[in-house]
DNA sequence: TCCTTAGTTCAAAAGTTATTGAACAATTGG
DNA sequence: CCAATTGTTCAATAACTTTTGAACTAAGGA
């Protein structure tokens, strides 16, 4: 029923920092920071990738331990894990997403992408 | 003469996190920050791999614009672009630094590895 | 000039990661 | 119960990454 996640001080910093080195969950990271508060489930990102491909980079970022899925009926409600990260790893995960909002090369979720001016 | 490097304006955060997402790679990161102000040449860095395999992870760094080579003599002095990066990442190498200078489970460059008391 | 030191390049092998489609399981609503 | 929705698992494939040894280049010193 519950899905398997690393405890705080399992979360590997080699392993945080190569799950994020994907444009896909980096983009799954900044959306989620920024719907901070809201569980969103898996069909929300279906603008990154197949129902298939999602699964597989949703459950990258909770073995990594970057973020939380709980069960919910049939959705798998997610989060960032951001207490923990900061816990963990001070400042990392600001900066990463910081510097992933502002970084036009990263797919978006959003049914449009970033607007380039005529 | 001079070794390809990206301008500060072409590092990509994906690539960046990609390049650190390599427990050698971490290493030779937390040891140019241990020794920063210094240039260390490749050699510095045989604790952690073959001279083949440290030209391949230090290509890696040099080409994510996470250090710099210069070319003296024989050798390649390596440094770490810290102001390019804090300018275009602001507080990522740090926190990154700073996460792994704690992480025992990193290899470690002096001779000897994190003392374990009996 | 010859030898050494420093590091690269190349090709091969091994290992890992990403992507896909088809089939599956579990819950919800009619 | 039946159908729809949500998401997983599996196997296959493609693509990339890491590691290795042998061969190489280029500079420096004896």
């Amino acid at each position: 029923m519950t899905l398997p996640h690393p405890n705080t001080d399992q979360i590997s910093l080699p392993i945080v920092l190569g799950v994020l080195g994907d444009p896909t969950r980096l983009a799954i990271v900044r959306y989620l920071a920024s719907k901070e508060g809201m569980a969103l489930n898996c069909s929300q990102f279906l603008d990154l990738g197949s129902k298939t491909n999602l699964s597989y980079h949703l459950a990258k970022l909770r073995e990594a331990g970057v973020t939380r899925a709980e069960v919910v009926g049939t959705n798998r409600m997610i989060t960032l894990r951001r207490a923990d990260l900061d816990a963990r790893f001070p400042g990392l995960l600001d900066s990463v997403i910081a510097a992933a909002v502002d970084d036009p090369a990263l797919p978006a979720v959003g049914g449009h992408d970033i607007e380039v001016p005529a």
